[in-house]
Order: C-alpha cells, then structure tokens, then sequence
DNA sequence: GCCGTTTTCGGCCCGACTGTTTTCAGTCG
C-alpha cells in the first residue's frame, strides 16, 4: 500500500492514490503545516480510499468531474488529475525531495506519530527504525526534553510487536458474529438484573465484512459498574487482560480477537451507541451537523455550545431525531450519503433476511453437497421459502462432481418426482456451470434451455490477466441462456484475492444483457461485497442473495448475504429472489422478448 | 485545503489516555 509507483508511468488505482494523499498528509504534518491542511488531504484520502468505483470513471479526462468527489477541492482534484495524465505529481516530488524514506517506517510505530518523527529527525538525526532502535537501547531518547523512559519502553515495544507482526488480523464477520453473541449472552447469564441493556457495537454492528475488533456496550446503574467489568474478565473467552478500570476493560479472547467492554448508565446510551458504532468518519460527520446546530455531541451527552448545559438522549433514535435526522441503520453509517438521505427522511427500507422467498444456489449430494435435494427441500420449506434452485456443479468442475449431461437427465427425474409432492413449493433446475479458461462453456445452448436457470461462475484460472478474465467472463454473460453470475470476484476472505477482473465492464454488459448478479452469502466469499452491490444497484442491475449452502445449515449464511445487501442501500424491490418465483421467472433473460 | 439551511471568510469532532509535564502535547479511536 505503501506508495511505491512514483517512478512509474502507469495505471494509479484508487487505493494508491489514497495512499499518495495519506502520505503527503504525513509530510506535511512533519513539516509542520498547519493541521487543518493535513486533515483536508487525509478527508480526501479516506474518501477515494472508500469510493465505489474506478476513479478514472469519474474523472474522465476533466479535474472538474473529481470535484464530486466529498473532500476533493480544486488543489487536490488538480494534483489527482496531474497523476491520472502523467503517472507523477510535481508537488509530491517537491516535498517528498528532503524527507529520508526510513521515517515513514518510523510513524508505522504505535504512539509514534508526525510530531514525534520530526523530532526523532531534526534533533537526534534518527532515520530508520534501526536507528531508533540502538538509541532507545542505549537510553539515549531520554536525553531530549519530552522523553522519558517510559517512551523509550513504549517504542522498543512497539517495534518488537510490530516485527512480530500480531496485529491487523482482521477476523471474517461469519466468525466474529456468532462469537460475539456468545460472549454477550454469557455476560448476561453471569450478571444477570444488574444489566439494563448490552449490544456489540463497532464493526460488528455495522456488518462490516471483516472486524478488527470487538466492542460491547453494557449499561448499568452507576454502583453496578465494577461487578460487570470482574464478570467480563473472568468469562471462559479471555485469555489476557489488557486494560481493567472502573468502566472499561479491554481483553485479548482465546481466538486472538481483542474485545474492549464499556459500561455506562442508561442515560448515556442513546449517545454511547452512536458514538461506539461508527465509523469514525460518519461520527465526525454527525459532530459537525451537531455544532451547526450549535450543540457539541459526545459519547456522554450533548452540550450546548454556548449555555453549558447537558441534553442526555436514552435512546439512539432520539440522539438522530435530536439533530433532525432519521434514524439511521447502522449499516449505512459510513458518510457515504446517509447522513444527506436522513435528514431528507429519505433513507432506503433496507432489504431483511425475511423478505426472501427462495434460494438461488445451493449444493446436493448429486456433486459436493452432502444432503439429497429432498432434504434441501424440506429445510427450505420449514424456514418457509416458496422455491429452491439446485445448483450442482457442472462436469467441467470435476473435483466436485460436476454433472456430465447423462446425469443431469437423472438428476431432473429426481426433481419432476419430489415437485409433485408440494403445491406451495418448487424445485427449480438449475446449475453451477463453469466457464473455461477461454470463455467457452460446459453444455451446449440446447442443453442450457432446458434448465429453469442457470447460473455460471469461475473456480479455475482466476489468476488471468484482467483482459483475460474479462473477456472470458464477458463472454458467457452474453449468452442468451446464462441467467445469474455467481460470486463474480471469486474472492475467498483471507485466503485468496479476488480476480483481475474489470468490474465496471462487467457490469455494463450485465446491465445490457439483462444479467442477474449474485451476493453469494458463504462467510468466506461474501462476494459480490458492499461496496460493489452499491455501485450495481446505482447502475440498475438486479440482484439475487444466495446462500451457497452445502447443507441445510448452510442457508444461515444468508443473514450475512443479506447485510451486504443492506450495507449496498438494497431494498426488498432490488433483490429479486424476494419475488414469487412466477414473477421472478419472467424477470430471468431467458424469458425476455 | 475544504466548505457553506446562520459563513465565499473563518471556521474545521470529541474525549480518553499517556507521559511528561507545573498546565499540556501527542496519539488514538
């Protein structure tokens, strides 16, 4: 991430020109510029860092376009535009001349920031992070004024960790949910009446897609406090404690994650919780809206600017409805046009997990599930859903058995037999066809028109050039028979990176085709992601949620498919398997005129 | 450097914590 193209006329993606202002920003800072500069290009930063798309699609040749962009300025949209024609930045070149490389390496330190690097620099002439090693050891940092020796052990600290590398695992949200409520509801259990209310908040309540860590919310009545915070260390999930007081504890959990719990009273709650969930820069955000209104927000209260006085709101509703907003789903809270659609009252009925009506893709015994289409079946029904699709793998997927066409015929006679078990209920078929390495696909059209629908996807060559890959997948969203693309970037979380594949193209020929995308739901895909659901509803693609599921527990998956959507502003209307499947039937290519 | 249902100039989120301080600066979330 770090910014390494600067030599290189080449292709500037999103994420390094974020991180080209980030560091500018640090230089700046270092240089001693005044702070509101650095904030400006960090806003900047953080805004194109999070944008929903290729940022050459919204500049286009013209600075002005990148203007739209919140927190990009006439200097920094110029400075951008400079890099997008030319591959380099003058003025970065200009600042970046005296600065030695090794102090960037310095500030990845914990506790160590600008202000302390430009010191370490100018009155000590430390450099690198060796450097500033061999001083701490020797106590030669405390010699300067404002250095003590705990500094020295902090940074010593902070460098061993570092090396180390034990931080910055963020764990998967299908992991970090379910173990998230099971400590909540063990601290229930252990305090019992003493809690008024608990909930995670932070990452995990916004569903986010990986979280860094834990954060609880407990209000209690003020004596109450300590007795939380001693059952909360002793719970059978910790394994260190890092930080114990009479409000907060901070603790590292036997899976690595660290968990901070914070106890309140239940006067402070409205706003804690707002405060606690994020994300950081929708709260700033709020603060603003709040002292436009003449009236400072803070984890505890709200003050009035001039008067002094302390408005407490109970509940987070009435801490938005304070500032004239709706309230908003945590969700949406990442200041990416929330806060503008709530005080329009006009935020989207985000869609929810009961509003599906069937599942679009899922696994049986006939490839690698490990249960018969029945007993799918009947665990759909029982969560009462109208309608499956059974999507086993295709033959040319072989190491799941994928389905030569003479088991197919089988496979559909199994299906025609069980539809005539249910009125209310249907087996539809389907498949999870291949598409090869050359764009080709596993059966011929005849075939394809005889499935209900079909989804197609990509297990194998993943690793093409991103004019390969696109061209394949192009390719197969084009034929007629080829209804949904299942998890499109075939990213697994945490383990494998997703395709080169152009998005933007690809949506564009989704849209033109009439091409239906999946959110596959599967803990470790969740792919299509928030961010990419965002951008394919702003450009009116349909979407279906699946779960995936090998089995009938799999179809839990869907809860998390489902926060994707709504982290992507999805409504009910935009997901299509919250149709009856007559409906659905007809919005499906393959029965368009 | 950015930005505007009180401002096109004059502001810019807030508090906890830490370590170093005789009252505060830096960092973090």
């Amino acid at each position: 991430m770090p910014v390494k193209k600067l030599e290189v006329t080449q292709r500037w993606t999103n994420q390094e020109i974020a991180a080209l202002l980030y560091r500018i920003a640090d230089i700046l800072e270092i240089q001693g510029e005044i702070v509101f500069k650095t904030v400006a290009y960090r806003r900047a930063a953080d805004a194109i860092e999070h944008l929903n798309r290729d940022i050459r699609d919204i500049w286009q040749n013209d600075p002005k376009n990148l203007r739209s962009i919140s927190g990009v300025g006439e200097a920094i949209a110029d400075k951008i535009d400079e890099l997008l024609r030319t591959g380099e930045l003058k003025y970065y070149k200009k600042i970046s001349k005296d600065i030695p490389v090794g102090i960037f390496d310095i500030m990845k330190i914990p506790d160590v920031g600008p202000k302390t690097v430009a010191r370490l620099w100018q009155e000590m002439k430390i450099t690198s992070v060796d450097k500033l090693e061999k001083a701490a050891r020797a106590g030669k940092l405390r010699t300067v004024k404002g250095f003590g020796a705990k500094t020295e052990e902090k940074i010593l600290a902070g460098i061993d960790a570092q090396r180390r590398k034990k931080s910055s695992t963020r764990v998967p949200i299908g992991t970090a949910y379910p173990f998230a409520q099971n400590v909540v509801s063990e601290l229930r259990v252990a305090c019992g009446d003493l809690i008024r209310d608990i909930a995670p908040a932070g990452s995990l309540r916004r569903m986010k897609q990986t979280i860094g860590d834990l954060d609880i919310l407990v209000s209690a009545d003020l004596p109450d406090h300590p007795k939380i915070i001693d059952a909360f260390v002793k719970l059978p999930q910790v394994q260190d404690i890092n930080a114990k007081g009479p409000t907060k504890a901070s603790i590292i959990a036997v899976n690595g994650l660290q968990i901070d719990l914070r106890v309140l009273e239940p006067k402070n709650w409205g706003t804690a919780l707002q405060y606690f969930t994020g994300s950081k820069e929708h709260n700033i955000a709020v603060r603003q809206i709040a002292l436009s209104q003449g009236l400072s927000l803070s984890e505890w209260c709200f003050t009035t600017v001039k008067g002094e006085n302390e408005i407490f709101t109970p509940t987070e509703q009435e801490t938005y409805e304070k500032l004239g907003l709706q309230w908003i789903p945590p969700e949406l809270r990442e200041a990416n046009g929330e806060l503008e659609a709530a005080r329009e009252k006009n935020l989207p009925r985000l869609v929810e997990l009961s509003n599906l009506k069937g599942d679009l893709q899922m696994h049986s015994n006939w490839s690698d599930g490990s249960f018969t289409i029945e007993q799918m079946a009947e665990a759909a029904r029982a969560r009462g859903w109208k309608y499956i699709a059974i999507t086993d793998h295709s033959q040319g997927l072989g190491i799941a058995r994928g389905l030569t066409p003479e088991r197919l015929k089988q496979q559909w006679a199994e299906i025609d037999a069980l539809n005539k078990k249910w009125k209310d209920f249907v087996v539809l078929k389907s498949i999870e066809m291949e598409i090869h390495a050359d764009g080709s696909l596993d059966f011929p059209d005849d075939i394809l028109a005889q499935f209900d629908l079909v989804l197609v996807s990509t297990h194998s060559a993943l690793k093409q050039t991103r004019e390969k890959i696109t061209a394949r997948v192009v390719k197969a969203l084009q034929n007629p028979y080829v209804d949904i693309f299942a998890h499109p970037t075939g990213r697994l979380i945490g383990t494998r990176e997703e395709s080169a594949l152009d998005l933007e193209q690809v949506f564009r020929v989704a849209k033109e085709t009439g091409t239906i995308l999946e959110i596959d739901s599967a803990p470790e895909r969740l792919d299509l992601d928030d961010v990419r659901v965002r951008r394919a509803h702003d450009l009116g693609i349909p979407i279906v949620i699946d779960s995936d599921a090998h089995s009938p527990a799999g179809f839990d998956a869907l809860f998390f498919g489902v926060a994707m959507a709504r982290r992507g502003w999805l409504e009910a209307k935009d997901v299509l398997n919250t149709l009856e499947w007559k409906e659905l039937k007809r919005r499906l290519k393959r029965n368009k005129k």
